[in-house]
DNA sequence: GTCTATATCAAGATAGAC
DNA sequence: GTCTATCTTGATATAGAC
């Protein structure tokens, strides 16, 4: 049997997984190399330390979504309400399937805002996130009026997220994409 | 000068204090102790372990907000409207001078879901929040209509102290206050 | 690229003097 | 009630063999 390489990416998608489900800080690279089926020196070979994985890993996470989802709001063979359709259907399809919620979100909170290079990270993918709607909604609103609704959606994604979570329900999750669909 | 004796509720303000600015785990009992102005062996005269402070902090927050805020919606003194107004008024006093946002909020999302104890405390925490917003809503709503709108707020308001903590912007915040008080 | 082994440090927690 | 001192464990990280 070929021995397997492990992959920065390999490495990368499990510390998201442990990150989300336990906490950055409590997750150690012991943990991440266990779920890598390695030991924890053996990690070092690929990142030079624990808070450039965590960096890497936000990296990673608002790539997807600039790839996958914020870019549904500049396709221009989509109207508006189509667009915001696809929008939210492909934010659920992420969120829903996502065990420990949005890891973004779950270190603006967990992290000291002394954490410079991390918050900076965070706050580039969350205002990715309210441009893109923007960029939705100023098809029937003002500029003004868009950015606040964007604003106001990104936030409620978020604390619903954070409610799905904690009651593990999607019940109150699901109405805010209905509600975000029939604004336009 | 007198030696000053440290109480529970000294340590568990200070505690609350760093959970809230650094992170439940990221939050070392030396950190604690330093903050009382003590050194860590002394702490556990008072609290046997870490997690009983941060049980215990999840308790004390809760309860002032029982006694401070949920307990508005209750009054019998006072109409729906004025109801809603004194409850945002407490809320945005409280969350506008908290630095670090909601603790409850903060660790339904840095703690892992195996951790039941304090993940119990937090539900209880917001389904009092809700049920109190429902109680006061329910004047001009009826019940079903209440509770989602009661639901929707509470995820809004943790979303918005979620962007005010990271854009250090009270600005969205406030709205959700507004939004809320127009219902009635 | 992964391993063994280890260095170094900080964490939670306890015992006992004052 | 707080201190000094210590135990034990687990954390990040590094060096070098395979």
């Amino acid at each position: 049997m070929a021995v397997k390489k492990t992959s920065k990416e390999d490495i990368l998608q499990n510390s998201i997984k442990l990150f989300k489900q336990n906490g950055y800080y409590n997750t150690s690279m012991a943990n991440i190399a266990s779920e890598c089926g390695l030991i924890k020196g053996s990690i070092y070979h690929h990142f030079k330390s624990k808070d450039e994985i965590g960096l890497e890993a936000l990296k990673f996470i608002h790539k997807y979504f600039e790839e996958n989802i914020f870019k549904i709001a500049y396709k221009t063979n989509l109207d508006a309400k189509e667009k915001i359709k696809l929008f939210v259907k492909k934010t659920d399809e992420y969120f829903l399937n996502s065990e420990g919620g949005c890891l973004l979100g779950n270190l603006a909170l967990e992290l000291s805002n002394e954490n410079v290079l991390f918050n900076d990270e965070i706050r580039l993918y969350f205002s990715a996130w309210e441009k893109a709607l923007v960029n939705i909604l100023k098809d029937k609103y003002n500029e003004s009026e868009s950015l606040e609704l964007a604003k106001e959606y990104v936030a409620l994604t978020q604390g619903s997220i954070m409610m799905m979570q904690l009651y593990s329900s999607t019940d109150s999750y699901l109405k805010v994409g209905k509600k975000l669909t029939s604004l336009l």
